[in-house]
DNA sequence: CATTACCTGCAA
DNA sequence: TTGCAGGTAATG
């Protein structure tokens, strides 16, 4: 479900919520395969009792900053959400984890699927989290420049490119498709191949995408909400995901759906073009 | 590079 | 009943 900008949603709507507050107890844990490391009793132990200090995102990890020296990384995968709830919520089926805070109110980490993880991390567990990911592309040091050097020489298609978080981090299904159609470049180009004066425009496509979806509150296609549990609204500015046989709003073509490296991809035929030659 | 696995629910 | 879903890791 949710890629960067959902992710960023989330951490400031839970930093605003919870920041400061003290988890006194592990109330629900049902499906113990959540929790990667340490193992569960150890899990236990180290979290209750812990402050809150902040809550941010590398990728499309939650990082949830505790006292102590240690951070609790949530990724919510496919159909994850974590949301704040007053102390006469009630759990559901889809209710695997449940944190209580100092203050009665308590975190639900619902998930549907039960793709989503969580580890606790100390600061050298972070710093591998870290190193496993590329440049965050909303990062002040994210350029045109260091895309092109991204992008050459590989012969990658730039569609699964984008999605591969040790390369560039937090891009997801969805907002390849639409940053590919902004840049006007065809989703199945080859990385090297790629015209460079278009790479400045992808650049800028990526950016665009993902703060506008910010600006929007992310998008809820269907499990995702803020840790308010609110929708976002972004899935209704799609220039071509989940739009398949609706009209470029460019060129008037048709959008096409295409399966590209397993996953569906979404673009116009019309003005995003395979270089020729 | 592609395929399969991990899970559940929903719409065609 | 089948295919599909915002993600990723493991396996040929």
């Amino acid at each position: 479900m949710p890629e960067l900008p959902e992710v960023e949603i989330i951490a400031r709507s839970l930093a605003a919520q919870v920041v400061g507050r003290r988890m006194t107890a592990l109330e629900k844990l049902d499906w113990e395969r959540m929790v990667e490391t340490p193992d569960l009793p150890d899990f236990r132990a180290l979290i209750l009792g812990r402050e809150i200090v902040a809550v941010g995102r590398r990728a499309k990890w939650l990082l949830v900053t505790l006292d102590a020296g240690w951070t609790l990384a949530v990724h919510l995968r496919m159909s994850g959400t974590l949301i704040v709830r007053g102390p006469e919520a009630l759990s559901d089926t889809h209710t695997h984890l449940v944190l209580a805070l100092d203050d009665g109110r308590r975190i639900f980490f619902d998930d549907q699927r039960k793709f989503g993880r969580v580890r606790l991390l100390d600061a050298a567990g972070l710093r591998l989290l870290d190193a496993a990911h590329g440049p965050e592309p909303l990062g002040d040091t994210f350029s045109a420049e260091q895309l092109g050097r991204i992008l050459a020489g590989r012969r990658t298609k730039l569609k699964p490119l984008l999605l591969n978080q040790a390369i560039i981090a937090g891009i997801g299904n969805i907002y390849a498709s639409e940053a590919l159609w902004i840049a006007r470049l065809h989703p199945q180009i080859p990385a090297a191949d790629a015209p460079p004066e278009q790479v400045p425009a992808l650049h800028a496509a990526i950016r665009q995408v993902l703060e506008e979806a910010i600006a929007n509150q992310g998008s809820s296609l269907r499990n995702y909400r803020t840790s308010y549990g609110e929708r976002g609204h972004n899935q209704d500015h799609f220039r071509v995901y989940d739009r398949a046989g609706e009209p470029c709003e460019r060129c008037g073509e048709p959008i096409t759906r295409e399966v590209i490296a397993q996953r569906s991809t979404f673009y116009c035929p019309g003005c995003q073009r395979m270089p020729v030659g």
